[in-house]
DNA sequence: ATGTGCATGTAACTGGTTACATGATTCG
DNA sequence: CGAATCATGTAACCAGTTACATGCACAT
């Protein structure tokens, strides 16, 4: 039900249509894939049941009608909920996006835990690996040796992505959090 | 059903039982994720059934005993057609990975053309990433920014490691296929 | 008239996870 | 003695896709 919340993410930063949304998240697709109206639309009558969402008809004159879909406070308040928990746990590389593309939703420090979380994470993938690549050395397959090569080449370079966005993404707030060996944050 | 070819690859270099290739592919979960039991023992029974492989039980002393999978002549036949079968689709991150493990299953020639494949895909993917940029260039939201920047050093880190690896895989075989635009393979 | 883009929706299916059950052995 | 690792398996459940159905507007 992930893709409840997400699209709840969507409609806080400004109402749309379901058409809307498949739209943006299409340009996306490539990196963590766009969700089919098969399950857009069952997602987005879930939240007007739920009562997170509401829904305003747009008739435009020549154009097919629209249904506008509004996040609600309560929406909101359920959005933060998860967006809190979620900081937690140990998300895959969809998720991470999915937290990226919605990163108007967090606050600055937020963001920020969240971005430091993630280097730790992929921090510690890519010494895992290099681990493999040294303790079965030489006697490797083609193929492992390819993945690892692979897996090291991309780690590293989310690794450079992320600590060059980590510097020059706070000018404006300094974060007075501190932030442990696994990325916890601490008030 | 995609995990079931998967596996075969695996039997095609060399037995094993099911849990021994859980634990081989834990070792890349970060990169495609690892298959549960829930669904890795199901596909060997299935495997079996279609005369895909042999099973032949190993009881060790003072140790649970295994069941060693062993692929079939047929085995090798229908995987060879799906792996030719397969380098013409347009794939997703995880079947790419997948066919780099299972590199060792492929004729030289074909690994190169799979590379290959993989990069007119990702060159597109950035170029059309580089679009999006510049239209909505400015008013983006940070969201957007973020999760466009992250897209464009990702994909630029894998055209690079496509490269390097292009240029330093054919030392020894010079593949006499002619590679079109689209990557297919001509003979 | 035919097809393409906008716009919404439903039902069947599928691939996979989670959670459970089993059992033997080794380690603290 | 309980916990962890090895090793295999099943059943319930779930998220999501595919394929289909609908309808209007505009261009060819």
């Amino acid at each position: 039900v992930t893709i409840r919340y997400f699209i709840l993410g969507f409609l806080n930063q400004k109402p749309m249509s379901g058409y809307d949304i498949k739209c943006f998240l299409d340009r996306f697709s490539w990196l963590m894939g766009s969700p089919s109206f098969g399950s857009l639309y069952p997602a987005l009558h879930a939240l007007l049941e739920d009562g997170l969402t509401t829904v305003t008809v747009v008739s435009r004159e020549g154009k097919p009608p629209r249904k506008i879909h509004r996040i609600t406070e309560m929406g909101r308040a359920v959005l933060q909920e998860w967006i809190d928990q979620l900081a937690a746990s140990d998300s895959p590389l969809k998720t991470f996006i999915m937290y990226l593309v919605l990163a108007g939703n967090f606050s600055s420090a937020g963001l920020i835990g969240h971005l430091r979380h993630r280097r730790t994470q992929v921090a510690d993938h890519h010494g895992a690996l290099k681990q493999v690549a040294k303790t079965s050395d030489g006697e490797n397959d083609l193929g492992q040796r390819l993945a690892l090569g692979y897996g090291l080449a991309i780690a590293a370079a989310e690794l450079a992505w992320l600590d060059s966005t980590l510097d020059r993404l706070p000018p404006h707030s300094l974060p007075t959090e501190v932030v442990q060996d696994d990325g916890a944050l601490l008030r």
